[in-house]
DNA sequence: ATGAAAGCGCTAACAT
DNA sequence: ATGTTAGCGCTTTCAT
């Protein structure tokens, strides 16, 4: 047996050339490298001194074109920041069934989204986990007829039925308008994401509909639309026009803009925002927010991905996970006066 | 022609069915696929439409297999949120260059680093970027002797040479002692990351440099270790207690764990952190920061890694990317008194 | 328990 | 300009 060592511009080492080392037959070191028990003792360690020596790795395209499985996992997600505590948990289990996440950045744009889906469709991913723009996923329907297991996550897919896990967004607007309203606040205003998005849809409309059940209902503090400097600067202008004396943020955009907008003012109104987000807690005063639980959703997400994977005929689902409050004082601060 | 609708369980489409449906040969789908343009406009116009009939998406594996190339690049870094902006413009010129980024967290683990590293080589990536943990990166020889390009961020790689793209770290200590001495401070404390970590290293050492240099040398306020909440309560006590007026801390953890104990009290200490983050600017008082250009750190890095499978023979390099002093508030506090 | 041969889906080399 | 053939590196029948 003789030993190679590393030397530059050396070819890559094949399956066929540690058998020629080893002395044994292709299929054999194939048996090696996947733990196939039904080969002999003193075989298996020629083979596995000779894959040591020619310090050969399996080509992972290669074993996937031949099996049609390749161990992959795709995620789409909105951007890598905010998916960050999702991805993890999605990772960590995926680990776990030694499979590997593919994850791309839609960069909240529908066609980066439709290029990264099919960009992970030409690599043969074993499923995909999607945090979905846009209302329109047809596209997909092909991909999925031929068995392609899709999670959609935070918001669902449009046109066709995906599982899906989102947050118990009323939930966590109902929370925190009670939470304001126990506080002794009456005037509550609402600032979120436009409503043509499926969370600043359901946030808004779980909003007006605490309003509506909270006795006293209070007119024109909705304010859903795309979050930008001008668009939150007339927003708080409004807010302050009404006399509200808190306010809820539909998403952690819209939060950091309005804290960034009130400077120094940060504690003349009661804020509960909507996501949690790293340094909440050294705000002063400390943001309180309606925590997601991304670790939860992410675990769920891949679960049924590998259970739809293990049984593609189950039926579609959508699992809602619950939010959290957490309390930290802007939330807390009582009505002026 | 006949097209074919999609239906549940069906099989997907191959090269050769496409052929079949366009009544062409196998090389000609093959052709149109790569934008071949010795292809006669009638014969492409009808695979065409033979490919959008099947919904065919061609197989990257086989592709791949066959070509020798999979149009991957590995991106190993210690976590996602901190390597966010790189990661993001090295997304961008990989997309500009058709590549796909494959990006794994190490999490920090040497043996995390190693098994990603193996599992993208296995996928045989056309490149890696890595940010290195622990000082042995022996294991990556191999294959950079069959040709695998690497590129070192951050921090340089053990025991090969790899090429390399850090920060001036410093620079970034001498600019914050700098700004600091100018705005009065007379004792300056450190505190940061352990020195067996090159940037705990390089920053502690350019730190003791700055006191050396400063006529007035001050000893006994360089405080590098372990970033966890026991050591960096015992090394503001001992800041405290030394009469340090102003602290620069090492990294965005110990930036983060002074500001956490620090509390309501943040404003009685001149502080300026190494490494900027979100929300920097919403801390009061603002946080000054020595900010690294993670946009210049990445593109640098893809572009040594492309550069470098155009030309493998070409010399090694190490490229040192200027930092940024980003004033805010925190750095500013004059001494008490 | 081990080996020989076929073939996964594609592209490169070589006809025509 | 288009088609035929071979083969990338592996796993899977199917022998032995």
């Amino acid at each position: 047996m003789r030993s190679r060592m590393t030397q530059p511009g050396r070819k890559r080492p094949t399956m066929r050339d540690v058998a020629r080392e080893a002395g044994v037959a292709l299929r054999t070191v194939s048996r090696v490298v996947n733990d196939d028990p039904t080969v002999g003792g003193e075989l298996a360690a020629r083979v596995r001194t000779a894959i040591a020596a020619l310090e050969y790795e399996p080509d992972e395209h290669a074993r996937q074109l031949r099996r049609g499985t390749s161990g992959l996992i795709g995620a789409a997600m909105r951007n890598f920041v905010d998916a960050h505590p999702v991805l993890s948990a999605v990772d960590a289990t995926a680990r776990d069934n030694r499979m590997t996440v593919l994850a791309m950045s839609t960069e909240d744009e529908e066609e980066r989204e439709r290029e990264a889906v099919m960009s992970m469709c030409r690599r043969r991913v074993d499923g995909i986990i999607i945090e979905p723009i846009g209302t329109n996923h047809q596209y997909l329907a092909a991909e999925m007829a031929s068995g392609l297991p899709v999670v959609a996550v935070d918001r669902p897919c449009g046109g066709i039925a995906a599982d899906t896990v989102i947050s118990d967004n009323a939930a966590g607007i109902g929370m925190a308008f009670r939470h304001l309203v126990l506080h002794g606040h009456r005037r509550i205003a609402y600032l979120g994401d436009a409503e043509r998005i499926f969370t600043g849809r359901e946030r808004a409309a779980a909003f007006r509909a605490c309003m509506a059940a909270n006795g006293e209902p209070i007119e024109g503090l909705v304010h859903p639309g795309q979050i930008d400097t001008a668009r939150v600067a007339a927003s708080l202008a409004a807010v302050r026009a009404a006399r509200a004396t808190a306010l809820i943020t539909g998403n952690a955009q819209a939060t950091v803009e309005v804290l960034r907008q009130l400077g120094p003012d940060a504690g003349s109104l009661a804020l509960i925002g909507f996501d949690d987000f790293p340094l909440a807690d050294l705000l002063r005063p400390g943001l309180t927010v309606i925590a997601q639980d991304s670790a939860t959703i992410g675990r769920t997400a891949i679960g049924m991905l590998l259970a739809r994977m293990a049984d593609p005929d189950r039926p579609v689902q959508t699992v809602t996970v619950p939010v959290e409050l957490i309390v930290r004082g802007s939330g807390e601060l009582p009505p002026p006066g």
